[in-house]
DNA sequence: GTGAAAACGATAGTATTACTATTATTTTTG
DNA sequence: CAAAAATAATAGTAATACTATCGTTTTCAC
C-alpha cells in the first residue's frame, strides 16, 4: 500500500485514496482545508475546487466528510504507531518508552519526507481541533463495527501492555491511556484556545511533562 | 432567573428561555430530541414540531442550534456546580470533596423537582454524547470572549482550588481537572460505544475508581 | 379598561449543502 | 486495438439553516 506499512480498513474509502495520484491530491488537499475551514465549512466542493476536480471525484473515493475525517484520523494513528515501533527500540525500559511515547503525542514532528502527499504537522493540527468529532455520532456502534477506530484503539492497546510491564497489578490501563491520549490532544487545544483549563499556556514541554507525571504516578505500586 | 442560582451568560441567547412558558418547552423538548437524534440531526424545525409552535419561535429564543447546545451545557456545569456546594457543606476533608465531586460527575442524578421542565438525567446523556463540540469550532476565541465557556472553566477553577489544599505544591491543578472532567464524560461514552478504550465497561462506580485514583495519586506529594 | 408594546404564529423565500445520476471523454491495460 | 476503468462535466433534488414579513394575541403600565 503505503512508503510505511499503515493499515486502514477499507471500509473507510469507497476507492483507496493511497493508491492513484488524484485519491492522494485529495488527502493532500483536504489536510489544508480541514485544518483552515475546520470540519464544518469544508465541502466536497471546496476540497474539489482546490485540487482542480470536481465534486463527484472526490465522492468516487469518499462516501462523505465524516467518512475522509475518520480516514485521515486513523491514518495518524497509524502513522504514531509506526513511528512509536521505531523509536521503542532504541529504548530498553517502559519508563522510557512510556515517556517517549507521550513526547510523539504531543510534540510538533518532522514532515516525512517519503510522503510527500501528507504534511504531518498539520495533520497533528487537525486531530487536535477535530477527533472527537469521528466517534461522537449515532452511528457510533455501527461504525465501530466497520472498523472505524481501529487505530486509536490499537495505540490504547500498545501503550496499555507497556503500563502492564510497569505495574502488572493496575487495574485500569486502557481507561488510564485513553485519558492521556484525549488529554494529549485536549491540553493542545485549551493551551492555545482556553488557557484557564490548563496550566501549559504556551509550552508544549509542560504538557509533556503534566501527562507524564500523571501517567508515573498513576501506575505507582 | 431560576429557581437555583444558575447563571448563564446573557450572550447564550436572544431571549432568555427561562422567563417564559415557550422558552422552558424549547429548552425540554430539545433535550429529549438532541438524546433522541443527536447534535447533527437535531433540527429547529423539529423542536418546534415537537413542542407544537413554529421554527421562527425557536429562533427568537436561540440564533441557531450551537448556540443552543453551549446553553444547555453551561446549565448542566452550572447546576453541577450548585450542587457540589451544597454537597461539599456536609463534607470537611477537601479529599472527600473531590471523591464526591467525581461520583456527581458520574453517577446518575435524581431529577430536582423544582425544575420540572429539565430531565437533569437525560440532559447528563447529552452533555457525555456531544461536550466538546461546543469549543472545537473555527469561532471557539470569539465565543470563548463571549463566556460561552465560563460554566466549564468556572468548575473547573473550584475544583482547582480543593487540589491545592490537599496539595499546595501541585503544578498542574487545571489541567488535571480539565483531563479528569473530560475523562468523566468519555469514559462513559466509551464504556458503552467502545469498550475497548476503558476498563469500566457496565459499571459507573469502576469509572469513579479509576478517576479517583488518578487525582488522588497526581496529587500525592 | 385602554393603548402601546411585546410576543407569538403562520407563511414565504433564499442560498447552500449533501448528495445522486447521467453521459461524454480520457486513460489504462489485457 | 478493444474493452474496461477512471475521470470530468453537468444537472438535478431534497433538506437545511436561516431571514423576512405580517397579522393576531397576550401582556402590562397607567
Amino acid at each position: 500500500m503505503n512508503a510505511l506499512n499503515i493499515t486502514i480498513s477499507s471500509k473507510l474509502y469507497s476507492k483507496n485514496p493511497d493508491e492513484t495520484e488524484l485519491g492522494r491530491r485529495i488527502l493532500s488537499k483536504s489536510i489544508a482545508l480541514m485544518d483552515e475551514l475546520g470540519f464544518e465549512q469544508l465541502t466536497f466542493k471546496k476540497v474539489a475546487r482546490e485540487m482542480v476536480s470536481t465534486e463527484s471525484g472526490v465522492y468516487r473515493y469518499f462516501q462523505n466528510k465524516h467518512q475522509l475525517l475518520t480516514y485521515l484520523i486513523n491514518w495518524y494513528w497509524g502513522w504514531l504507531e509506526v513511528k512509536m515501533a521505531q523509536e521503542f527500540m532504541l529504548l530498553n525500559s517502559p519508563q522510557d518508552k512510556l515517556k517517549r511515547a507521550i513526547e510523539l503525542l504531543v510534540l510538533p514532528m518532522e514532515q516525512d519526507e517519503r510522503i510527500p502527499h501528507i504534511d504531518e504537522r498539520v495533520l497533528q493540527r487537525v486531530v487536535v481541533a477535530e477527533y472527537p468529532k469521528i466517534y461522537l455520532t449515532k452511528d457510533v456502534d455501527h461504525e465501530n463495527k466497520e472498523g472505524y477506530f481501529l487505530g486509536y484503539k490499537q495505540i490504547c492497546e500498545t501503550l496499555s501492555q507497556l503500563a502492564l510491564q510497569i505495574n502488572p497489578n493496575y487495574p485500569y490501563p486502557h481507561s488510564l491511556f485513553a485519558t492521556i491520549i484525549e488529554a494529549a490532544q485536549s491540553q493542545q487545544f485549551f493551551a492555545e484556545h482556553l488557557p484557564r483549563l490548563s496550566d501549559s499556556s504556551g509550552s508544549k514541554n509542560e504538557i509533556v511533562r503534566f501527562l507524564t507525571h500523571m501517567t508515573l504516578q498513576s501506575l505507582h505500586p
